[in-house]
DNA sequence: GTAATAAACAAACATTTGTTTAAAATGTTT
DNA sequence: AAACATTTTAAACAAATGTTTGTTTATTAC
């Protein structure tokens, strides 16, 4: 059984690390004792601390929104051919669902949710960037479904859907504060189900 | 004309900063220095950085949590003796509108809306011990209001609203990805009125 | 007016930070 | 086996951080 590679090593602390405190309240003292590597590797492996953060983030980014890229233009496709306008729920399923079928780790799921939020310009740059294209294909698809909602009000819905979903991400298993009686455990599969009838209806608004 | 109290000037020098920047990565030097007093002052004043941020956000979450407790108490005294069902619609108005009316500056709504996302422990802590009592009450008013909504699905929906309302309070301003011929500027009271359509919708949802 | 208290100040402190260096160890090729 | 390239290691570096110190200045109380 060989010892597995340094640079995945240093990736897997450093994202159990990013999305447990943030990056910049990470140090690469703490990323390498826990991957069991020497502090120097980091430098030697990505250049510096900056090169790490994007490498930790574009692991994931890439092919998750590959595979919405993906879902999108089938979608599109799909409404080209038979001139019909696509569903708003399928478009916003194409955005969440990716990342429960390439969920590893709890970690996994926090790196996405925060790397919306983040206040550190890297992690936001990396993720704007990486976002891009799937964005802009999905408001196109958006506005076809929606032709009856203004520009600028559908943009704003969009804002809240991604929010929601974002925070919701993030809360998932650390939710701090539940009412009395309530059951605030819940599976990824069940909170796509809530989310998609929330934003939905939301989104579909007259 | 007297100088401000040195204790307001960086009260106020370190809410700019930890809007725009984060607690963790804003010093106590670039504090001081934009405060225009000493150092030392910051740890005589507040006990440390730890102190000062506390004191930045009871500052203004206070009052604001204030405003929506008795928006929300009088709804609840209203359907009280009315004995009718509270409007889902007012219960979410007065945990938004509070923010509007209470706005000095655009820092002020940054460090409201990064109190909901941000990594930091303490930021997080004084915030949910600040907004505790009101998220008791607004919660056990939305089920009056949605009897028929399972306490479980209605948590989580609550999470969706609350997720979108701080990023879109985030992200006003200062948006990054606007898609072709779509005008992101937008006054607060215009993103009240849609946040309220967006998410009415998805809590009544049946 | 003088003593007592509070506030402001410059300087230094001990840590922690990311990064670099140079040597040792390991792996690969000839 | 020797030469070379790659990787790992320990040590040190400079810069930045929050905090503490001793002193000076301003304000208040009697």
């Amino acid at each position: 059984m060989k010892k597995k590679d340094t640079t995945q090593r240093i990736l897997d602390a450093a994202e159990a690390l990013f999305a447990e405190k943030g990056v910049s309240n990470t140090s690469l003292r703490e990323i390498t004792s826990r991957a069991g590597v020497n502090l120097a590797s980091v430098n030697y492996h990505f250049g510096s601390k900056l090169g790490l953060v994007e490498a930790v983030l574009k692991r994931r980014l890439d092919p998750l929104n590959k595979e919405r890229l993906k879902r999108l233009q089938a979608i599109k496709r799909e409404a080209d051919s038979t001139g019909k306008a696509p569903s708003v729920r399928a478009i916003m399923q194409a955005i969440f669902e990716p990342i429960l079928i390439m969920v590893d780790t709890q970690a996994f799921i926090r790196i996405i949710a925060r790397s919306m939020t983040d206040p550190d310009e890297t992690v936001k740059n990396v993720f704007l960037r990486e976002i891009g294209p799937v964005f802009r294909l999905m408001f196109s698809l958006l506005m076809r479904a929606l032709p009856h909602v203004p520009k600028d009000v559908l943009f704003w819905r969009v804002q809240f859907a991604l929010g929601a979903m974002g925070h919701s991400l993030w809360a998932i298993g650390r939710v701090k504060m539940v009412p009395e009686g309530v059951d605030a455990s819940i599976s990824r599969d069940r909170l796509l189900e809530l989310w998609l009838d929330f934003c939905t209806e939301g989104l579909e608004n007259p």
